[in-house]
DNA sequence: AACGTATCTGCAAACGTTTTCATTTTTGAC
DNA sequence: GTCAAAAATGAAAACGTTTGCAGATACGTT
């Protein structure tokens, strides 16, 4: 139960009018289209804000349909390497278009997003990034309802009616599993993330398990396992694996953290990377290059994927009636440091 | 010059209220007090926003002087595990209460930090934190002539007007230092963050300064080295560091980042950790417990920070009359794992 | 000085919500 | 059934901004 704030009362466009002789329509203008008020008056209003500490209210402008230059994203979690990168990248793009960026989060949790779109919407955001291109029908019937241009990041498919900018999650399973391959292994240990609400890690596995079989081998189940994206509990289910009997010539991981938990894990136990063990992330987040030895992975272009969103989700704010087909299928490469060697064919 | 939006107008609160045969008023109390409203007419209500697909604009509300439901977070960085397990606790706890983050990062310049709390004011956010307690004073005069209730987070000091929950950064050096100096150690490099527009870094320079210098030793200049909190850059320098004629025993890192930087310019120089280097960070980021060895270092509460600024600044709000004063100094703890070991006194 | 034009500004309506105060309805005790 | 008290609701004003339209002002040309 919230009560009203008690600052006293806050100086508003009119007070500002007023102090500099002109009327609040013009103190707008001032504001939003600078260019049209003479030069004279534009110096007579700026004193007038000076001298009251005027501050605009834009999430008033929301009133009469106007922008309130906020925009939302909605991601799985702010807690981890995965997103930090384009998070930074999409909030700095878009602070040089002058807005602000919402975020929520909602820990791999659909159910959640919606409730998150629906706040979102109450704040009349102007429009709206969501991470994946699965979501409930809700989400997607709220955003249509409210008509708030949106962006499907981080993963990308070509049939989609939503702008989606991101890149194919398969072909970075594929392209893993490929130089696993092409180095001779065959006995791979699958550690992907966990697929629950999140169509990113099953594109992944489903990439890069196609590619094995594609070249003639079978993956049983104790070489497949599901990781969240946490270094520590990587480390230990992977561990797990390890110390099983047969233990497997490669892990290839769903995500840079479950290669890291992996490096770690081979190190708790002896075992030498890459003499002994291949192991190959995707992600290249911040700081795998400088893992000794440096990880192998398949680098997501993170920064790219924030600035590109940002700028595709303002023009369409600033340009409704353009019917922009904003896609962008990032191209993926793959990063070979040294965690991956060889398989050994003498045994 | 941003267009006009083109969505057909969205129903409006008095749309659900004649379509529920009440008034507006009575819509509005349905949604921000739903207990005085009686039950029958609530059914009528939540009926009618559902047919209609309503969704309440709470922008508009700051018209009227009540609360968005946004709270603002000015932020150094967000592309780094520094924050990020704060952020998700704040962000988290935000929502338990039902408000949303507006988050705004300014890359370590204050002078951009002013301009972003202009931004959040301008969104009219019901509440501000922020981190450390250096900040431009057209920064706090800001908040202050605008009333916005506000938080100084992450650092602590016991003499400040604002309230501030955070940790004694002074103290947290005191301690890394402390502990290489009670395992014997003398040789130290300190390898803490860069002190522009960053008081936290500042302080536990200091507080690891003063108490090598309490227990007698002089810090040459080539044992204090200023590494960006990046661990591929603190590798480097670190390595450079160590690399020259008389290596230091052991390393005391200004944070985790810094610390995981450290293992690695070991690692890639042959020098084992801990028998021939000793190193500590500050922080207890996640993940660094499953380093090989495990990274000791001095705990950070983040999730309590994140979690009880928000809680803080959601009383502030709620109560702003009641002269809360939200002071807390979280406790800091040294984990000692596997990456320091006594300094070898034959030598 | 007169005129046409381009530039600038003011007026007033509109936006969607909250809140105060008054009025109506319900409840419970007799 | 009556009445007082309590609960629920409605009417209307207020909030701060934008914008279409009309009016005013400045400017350049004759």
């Amino acid at each position: 139960m919230a009560r009203r704030r008690k600052r006293g009362r806050l100086p508003g466009i009119v007070d500002v009018a007023n102090r500099a002789n002109v009327s609040p329509a013009t103190v707008s203008r001032y504001f939003n289209d600078p260019d049209i008020v003479r030069y004279r008056t534009r110096e007579r209003i700026r004193k007038a804000v000076d001298e009251l500490g005027y501050v605009r209210n834009r999430a008033m402008r929301s009133m009469v349909g106007a922008a309130t230059g906020c925009i939302g994203l909605v991601i799985p979690t702010i807690d981890n390497a995965i997103f930090s990168e384009m998070l930074q990248a999409f909030s700095s793009a878009l602070a040089t278009h002058g807005r602000t960026m919402l975020i929520a989060a909602h820990g791999y949790d659909l159910a959640r997003e919606a409730v998150l779109v629906h706040s979102l919407s109450e704040q009349r955001v102007d429009a709206l990034a969501l991470i994946g291109l699965e979501h409930r029908p809700e989400t997607l019937a709220q955003i249509e309802r409210q008509g708030i241009p949106a962006a499907m990041l981080w993963n990308y498919r070509p049939d989609r009616d939503w702008p989606c900018i991101g890149f194919d999650n398969e072909l970075a399973g594929r392209l893993a599993a490929e130089h696993l391959l092409a180095l001779g292994h065959r006995d791979i240990l699958f550690a992907t993330g966990e697929e629950r609400s999140n169509d990113r890690a099953a594109g992944r596995r489903k990439g890069a398990l196609d590619a094995v079989r594609g070249a003639g081998l079978a993956v049983p189940d104790r070489r497949r396992i599901a990781c969240p994206y946490d270094i520590g509990m990587s480390k230990e289910l992977i561990a797990r694996s390890l110390q099983a009997a047969g233990r497997p010539a490669a892990v290839l991981a769903g995500n840079d953290v479950i290669a890291q938990g992996a490096m770690f894990a081979a190190a708790s136990l002896g075992i030498a990377v890459p003499d002994d063990l291949s192991i190959i992330g995707i992600g290249d987040f911040r700081g795998s290059d400088a893992f000794e030895p440096g990880l192998t992975t398949v680098r997501i272009p993170a920064r790219r994927i924030g600035r590109l969103s940002a700028d595709a989700l303002v023009e369409m704010i600033d340009w409704p009636e353009a019917d922009f087909h904003h896609e962008h299928c990032c191209p993926l490469e793959l990063i070979v440091r040294g965690t991956c060697k060889p398989a050994d064919t003498t045994g």
